[in-house]
DNA sequence: TTGTAGGCGTTATCAC
DNA sequence: GTGATAACGCCTACAA
């Protein structure tokens, strides 16, 4: 393989200095269309590419954008990440991922290495940081930076997040309307930020409809209470018990969907806040608040793009809404309210599990 | 903030020239410890960190890995990545991912991009490029590269496979034990290779066992195709139906679930070849053969650290199996033989779907 | 064992 | 408008 070309072998070929070269490649002002034309045929003819890596060293700052995110197996932030990366290629840029893992010194590590490799700009789904402590050269001065799905700790700065509250308030107030006033949170442990907002949310709506918090009706689905099923069942054998399940992510929705069907408890309604893949396949569907990803991604490396372009007005904060997708288990209406209808009748049928087998 | 240290700053103040700092940092032979001691504590107390990017200028290669891929967005490939992100920054290197979406062009392109910017290594899941006619300067006497999921075209490099043909016919041959014969083959259009293989795989259980193959009990989900959910209907009822499914990736399997569901057939047994969220949830959950994502990017990354620290051995082909995990669906046995059991009975009951509203 | 010179490919600066 | 020259921070080669 013969050496990639350089300046130089432009410069030659087309006999004129290197600079000149470099000024049509950057600037093409300054420099005669004559001259302009004739060097661009020889850097057709010898197919030279500008060497990324000299001209970063030059500059100061890698043609790459920085992606810190816990985890990027994690479905949702997987569809974040795709949407990232398909809109820093456009823009010409390269995009390095970069797993946090789970504590602050990691994730810190890992920033800093980013930013020592001098990227262009960081999109950031902050964990356990204090930003405002770490004084880290990022932000308004330093390398541009967006954050996403949770705001930073004690830093201001530009941020792209869900309406966590508003979309789990609506979720709650959705089941409220179909005469549930026994509603289930059902969260996990991790993900503080958004589930903090989405239980205020669901707080909120209760309190709207003027209807008691109990904390007997929280359920929570820690990596230890994933190996202990019975975590719903509580909830659903009160005195006084549930009728509906707010599930507020994907992994506390998956694990009700699992309870609720290892139970053969058709009669719960329940609404998922983020949709999951088969969602729609279960029956009933489930009916979901949905987030967009993608359209995360895509607004943050928007949000960054016009940072690295020299963008320096005051930090933006865009709110995503999310989507309310009613597809049938979050319209289920309380059993009390059934059997007061049915009250005359010979009784509901016992619920038979779909798909048991047949002997 | 004051600018990083150099080699410079460093040598200033242990007083000893730039060499022996670049040396105490790369190739600590050769170096007095007295010395290498002082020029040790003068890196840290600058906070001294060799700059990637000049290095890589001088070096030639860029300490990051590419990863090229159609689509991060993948759960599978999402585990994937992860993985490999996680390797390659164990051994000091960044990720840089790179989608190749659909066309061959994409592809090269993006490969050359990566090529260009002189990643040390690259990981590639091949898609429609023709790599043997391409003459990439990868593999053998140019930059590592391991492929993963799918072998290159007429080429011959470090590939990691999984054992799809093998994991069918098990898969299949399950079916078989358990009585049924008519069984149906559930793909998708995309995925070529890894679709073909398990196809083969199909075919074989089935001579195997002396079972004719029947083209009509093929089903294929293609992006068209998923619009008019009934794909699944017409197996299901032919003169002499499917009485089971081998869905053949996680989507076919997703699709097969949600016609069976609104199809309330509970009768049908199924295997599905990759695991999925819910399959565990689902009732009676998902029989599966399950490969293993992360295992995959880790072993991939392996290879291609070897190969980058100067490995040139043959190259290696590495085929990882399937876990077949017995959920409940792939136990199902076929509703004729049911039949023939209960023939003095009174026939099966309906089966009614499971999280019916009650109303 | 350590230091000096040179250059990797580019862009900034300042002449012409 | 164009061209020399000097960095950017590091490493390879050779000299001391």
């Amino acid at each position: 393989m013969t050496p990639n070309p350089t300046l130089r072998d432009v410069a030659l070929l087309s006999g004129v200095s290197i600079m000149t070269v470099s000024r049509v490649i950057n600037a093409e002002w300054e420099v005669t269309s004559a001259t302009a034309q004739r060097v661009r045929e020889a850097i057709e003819a010898l197919g030279y590419r500008p060497n990324p890596l000299a001209r970063s060293l030059r500059t100061g700052h890698d043609e790459a954008l920085g992606l810190v995110v816990e985890t990027i197996g994690d479905p949702f932030f997987a569809a974040m990440t795709e949407a990232v990366e398909e809109s820093a290629r456009k823009a010409g840029l390269f995009l390095i991922i970069a797993s946090a893992g789970k504590s602050p010194e990691e994730e810190r590590a890992v920033i800093l290495d980013l930013l020592h490799r001098s990227v262009s700009g960081l999109i950031i789904v902050p964990c356990l940081l204090a930003y405002g402590k770490e004084r880290l050269p990022i932000g308004a001065g330093g390398v541009p930076v967006v954050f996403v799905d949770r705001p930073p700790i004690d830093l201001e700065a530009d941020t792209v997040l869900v309406h966590n509250e508003d979309g789990v308030r609506h979720a709650t107030a959705h089941l409220i309307a179909h005469g549930h006033r026994r509603i289930a949170f059902a969260g996990t442990g991790i993900e503080r930020f958004s589930l903090q907002r989405r239980f205020e949310g669901y707080c909120n709506a209760l309190g709207d409809a003027g209807i008691e918090y109990d904390p007997s009706l929280v359920v929570s689905y820690t990596p230890d209470t994933r190996d202990h099923p019975p975590a719903l069942t509580k909830v659903l054998t009160l005195r006084d018990p549930a009728t509906a399940v707010l599930s507020a992510n994907e992994m506390a929705s998956l694990e009700v969907v699992r309870e609720l069907h290892s139970l053969a408890r058709t009669d719960i309604a329940l609404v998922s806040f983020d949709d999951f893949a088969i969602a729609e396949s279960l029956t009933p569907p489930v009916t979901v608040a949905r987030q967009d990803p993608a359209l995360m991604g895509r607004t943050a490396t928007y949000l960054l793009l016009r940072r690295i372009r020299g963008d320096t007005s005051p930090p933006r904060h865009v709110l995503l809404s999310t989507t309310f997708l009613e597809r049938g288990s979050g319209e289920i209406e309380p059993r009390s309210t059934s059997d007061l209808r049915s009250q005359a009748g010979t009784g509901l049928p016992q619920p038979v599990p779909v798909r048991a087998p047949p002997n």
